[in-house]
RNA sequence: GCCGAAGUGGCGGAAUUGGUAGACGCGCUGGACUCAAAAUCCAGUCUGGCUCACACCAGGUGCCGGUUCGAGUCCGGCCUUCGGUACCA
């Protein structure tokens, strides 16, 4: 008979629901384990294959872990704010409000029909006042401390979304993050994060955390720690100063000129009027270029000189100043000294532009008057350098540092590559921003005690640029609350990575309402001891999340240092090559699977795929192995009714005193629990799946010539593997077999009896110069003069042997004897 | 360009500290069952050579070289693919 998946999946959903299997007791912090998959954007797509990957062995691991004695919690929510919500009601009409109710609902059932071991209890939303309200707390608290922010700057802005974004949101190809379209700049006044200033210790905690290097990597660098020193250039004929940053004070004597960013405030100042026209040519031309095409590292720099100098601090040199694109206004002090001869981009500007070159560091090996075909950029002997002369430049750089320190020309400095986090967002379905904005008092934070400030259902959606709350009158129109007098909120609405950045601390207790959460239990609960998502949020939400949770703790709202401990990224299924997206139109629907194999094999079918974190091109073709496995395990118990109640095993037997195929069958199910345990534990399910399908091919072949006690002992043991990796079915077959009460109520787990993984017999093969000539069985651990007897017995060792001078023997017990003959 | 990961049968993928490459599964081939098909079960399945067949021989983990008795695994030099990053001074 055919697992009848159906009946069987709602039997056991129902008893798990009624017998609240899964409330986790919050109470019981021993062993607790909290284990938290990124929530679920609630789109009309609903699940696709790569959620269902996300969640599905995640979940086996849970369940796992729970067998294993872990107070397990595994909560789900909805990340429900956000842009596509709204593009949606832009299109349709439908309110984002409404849209994403109704996909709650949907995708909800869906997960449901998982069978995910969820605790429905903490389930949580994002987008009710009783989420955000704690968003606009935060803001507040941010505000208090000067770490929110509002200014004037160039900004990502998307053209399609019509809003800004964070740096963090803007892809590599120049691109946005959500929809891909090409980001322009804009000088906009909008609200920023201060996580900068966490930079140092957003850097040194990742020391503390257990995640995959490829992610503490980018983080690093994206953070982008700089060590270096800050040197002011005189101007000539001019009261102002230029302030250059420079990892490398050892090449101080070799500026030949300083580059300002053309954007740099500066610029104006010191440009000598028989220069204006040029300049303003200049900026203008690189005005119309996009952030790409002006940052590309193929494009040839550019720049014209603004007609001043500069004077150099340690040698009184006149060098020219000049503006070119290659200058950040964004990093460091916007200019930078230029040192033709120790910097590749500086070596390629001065060529282009006739510049001199003047070598400061001589290469190992080489004379002062060679000549430089490349930039030089390692260290050296430093030479034309004044007193410094002769010092290896490593000792230079701290040498001229103290130099500059001493006369007060310079300070060592730190920099990062990390920016503030842009927050605000000209859309509407998002966290409205609690500030109100008075023509005399300026920025007035909300009274906490008025928070939540609502976000009003009715707005006019059409993009415009302009932030849609702005058109609710209602909303948009306030009294300040200092001065009385007609003011406005703020219009705009905070990004919805604020949200995900401390939604884990929520989970434990959704409902509190006197604090942002219910401290009591999450200073028991968190961090989060395993957190699983995608790897796409390696800078975005992994990078925010940390910064907020710094922030509280240092508020005192939580006792740790790092929201998640462990984290796995499960790898991206895509199809035919692309990422499974709605718009591309290549969602494969997960549902056509459910329907026809059941939720068991689907998810057995996505473990056994391939190692968890590759990922992988979607294609369906192996899930009748899947099936197949759970149509011969259920027809395997099927034929074990109750065994349970007829004899009752022991929890370990003698190896010594069984026949043949007991002797198999028990040996092979203790080694399977102790691979399946290793391999489960480390999110290797692949092979722990094939692990029981050995195990399974075992007990096809042997288990029925077995004693009624090692039945019993075998199945219990199987039945009890069998349910992290399918829930439904293990539970069905446990009772088939007459295990009374759920697995997941009365949790057990069955250690391997280690006695028995040792075989008896080794194979052993046998080795001419390395190359395999024959393999042996001889009882194991056999010692090398027993095994050599035999081994030089074997005819083929004979012929290999016969007229050859044997020069070496190498001996591996129960592996090879390799015999090295001339 | 730089940083990181990965290249193994027709396919997805296994392989402890260097120790019998191809576990497990898909697919395919042959057989059993069946009126027939599906399902199921059994056998075979890296490539080439030779053989009626068993056996045997040779080659084989992206490419070239090295270390070693022995390399998918270690070292050096490349190639390709995929992620990340992009003038950060």
């Amino acid at each position: 008979m055919r697992y009848p998946f159906s009946e069987i999946e709602s039997k056991w959903q129902k008893y798990w629901e009624e017998n609240k299997i899964y409330k986790t007791d919050l109470s019981n912090t021993d062993h607790k384990l909290y284990t938290l998959v990124m929530f679920i954007y609630p789109s009309g797509a609903k699940l696709h294959c790569g959620h269902w990957y996300n969640y599905g062995p995640t979940d086996t691991w849970a369940r796992y872990k729970k067998l294993k004695g872990f107070n397990v919690f595994e909560p789900m929510g909805y990340d429900a704010f956000g842009l596509p919500a709204e593009n949606y009601a832009i299109k349709t009409g439908i309110h984002p409000f409404d849209s994403t109710m109704t996909n709650i609902k949907d995708i909800r059932q869906q997960l449901e029909k998982m069978g995910c071991m969820y605790d429905w209890d903490s389930e949580l939303m994002t987008c009710v006042p009783q989420y955000y309200k704690w968003n606009q707390w935060l803001f507040l608290q941010l505000y208090k401390k000067g770490l929110a922010y509002r200014k004037n700057a160039p900004v990502n802005w998307c053209p399609k979304d019509q809003t800004v974004l964070a740096n963090e949101q803007v892809q590599s190809d120049g691109t946005c993050e959500r929809c891909g379209t090409l980001v322009i700049q804009k000088n906009l006044t909008q609200w920023f994060f201060k996580i900068t200033d966490y930079a140092e210790e957003l850097l040194k905690g990742l020391n503390e955390i257990n995640w995959p290097d490829k992610t503490k990597s980018m983080q690093r660098n994206w953070i982008g720690k700089s060590t270096g020193t800050e040197v002011k250039f005189k101007v000539e004929n001019s009261d102002e100063i230029i302030t250059v940053f420079t990892t490398r004070p050892d090449t101080l004597f070799g500026v030949t000129y300083v580059v300002i960013a053309p954007e740099h405030p500066l610029v104006d100042k010191l440009t000598t009027p028989e220069f204006k026209e040029k300049v303003a040519a200049y900026k203008d031309s690189i005005k119309s270029l996009t952030e790409i095409e002006r940052t590309s590292t193929v494009k040839e720099k550019t720049g014209v000189p603004i007609g001043a100098y500069a004077i150099n601090p340690v040698n009184s040199e006149k060098v020219p100043i000049w503006i070119a694109d290659y200058a950040l206004l964004t990093y460091g002090t916007g200019c930078v000294m230029a040192v033709p001869a120790h910097d590749e981009r500086d070596f390629a500007f001065a060529n282009k532009f006739n510049l001199p070159i003047t070598k400061v560091i001589l290469e190992a090996g080489t004379k002062p008057g060679d000549e430089l075909n490349s930039a030089y950029t390692d260290s050296g002997e430093m030479i034309n350098s004044g007193s410094f002369n002769g010092l290896n430049s490593d000792e230079g750089i701290e040498k001229i540092s103290d130099y500059l320190e001493q006369k007060d020309l310079g300070r060592r400095k730190t920099n990062f590559r990390l920016r503030d986090w842009l927050i605000s967002r000209q859309r509407y379905w998002g966290t409205p921003i609690p500030i109100i904005h008075c023509p005399k008092c300026g920025e007035v934070p909300l009274d906490e005690k008025d928070l939540p400030l609502e976000l009003p259902y009715d707005v006019e959606f059409n993009p415009s640029g302009e932030s849609p709350l702005a058109s609710n009158k209602n909303f948009i129109n306030v009294i300040c609350p200092k001065c009385g007098v007609d003011a406005k909120r703020d219009p705009d609405t905070m990004d919805t990575f604020v949200d995900s950045s401390w939604y884990y601390f929520r989970y434990l207790n959704p409902n509190f309402s006197g604090k942002i959460f219910d401290q009591q239990l999450t200073d028991k609960w968190t961090p989060v001891d395993m957190y699983v998502g995608g790897a796409e949020h390696a800078t975005m939400h992994l990078l925010y999340a940390r910064f907020i949770h710094k922030f509280l703790r240092d508020l005192g709202y939580t006792n740790s240092d790092e929201p998640f401990t462990n984290l796995i990224h499960q790898g991206t299924i895509t199809n035919q090559g692309t990422k499974m997206s709605k718009s591309k139109g290549n969602v494969v629907n997960p549902d056509k699977f459910t329907i026809e194999y059941g939720s068991d094999v689907f998810r057995l079918y996505l473990m056994f795929m391939g190692p968890y974190e590759l990922g992988g091109d979607w294609s369906d073709k192996g899930i009748t192995g899947s099936d197949r496995f759970v149509q011969r395990t259920y027809e395997l118990f099927n034929r074990f009714p109750i065994i349970l109640d007829r004899v009752s095993p022991k929890s370990k037997f003698e190896i010594a005193g069984l026949n043949g195929e007991e002797k198999s069958v028990y040996r092979k199910v203790n080694q399977t629990l102790k691979k399946y345990d290793e391999e489960i534990n480390n999110f290797r399910f692949n092979t722990a799946i094939a692990a029981m399908m050995e195990l399974l091919n075992e007990l096809a072949k042997n288990l029925e010539k077995c004693s009624l006690k090692i039945q019993a002992y075998t199945l219990e043991r199987f039945g009890v593997m069998l349910a992290p990796v399918a829930p439904h079915l293990a539970e069905e077959c446990l009772e088939i077999i007459g295990r009374k009460n759920s697995v997941f109520k009365n949790t057990v787990w069955f250690e391997a009896d280690t006695e028995a993984l040792i075989e008896d017999i080794a194979n052993i093969a046998i080795q001419i110069n390395g190359k395999l000539r024959a393999t042996i069985q001889l009882p194991v651990n056999s010692e090398q003069s027993y095994v050599k007897d035999i081994v030089f017995k074997d005819e083929k060792v004979i012929k290999y042997v016969d007229g050859k001078q044997v020069v070496k023997e190498i001996f591996v017990k129960n592996k090879i004897y390799n015999i090295v003959v001339r």
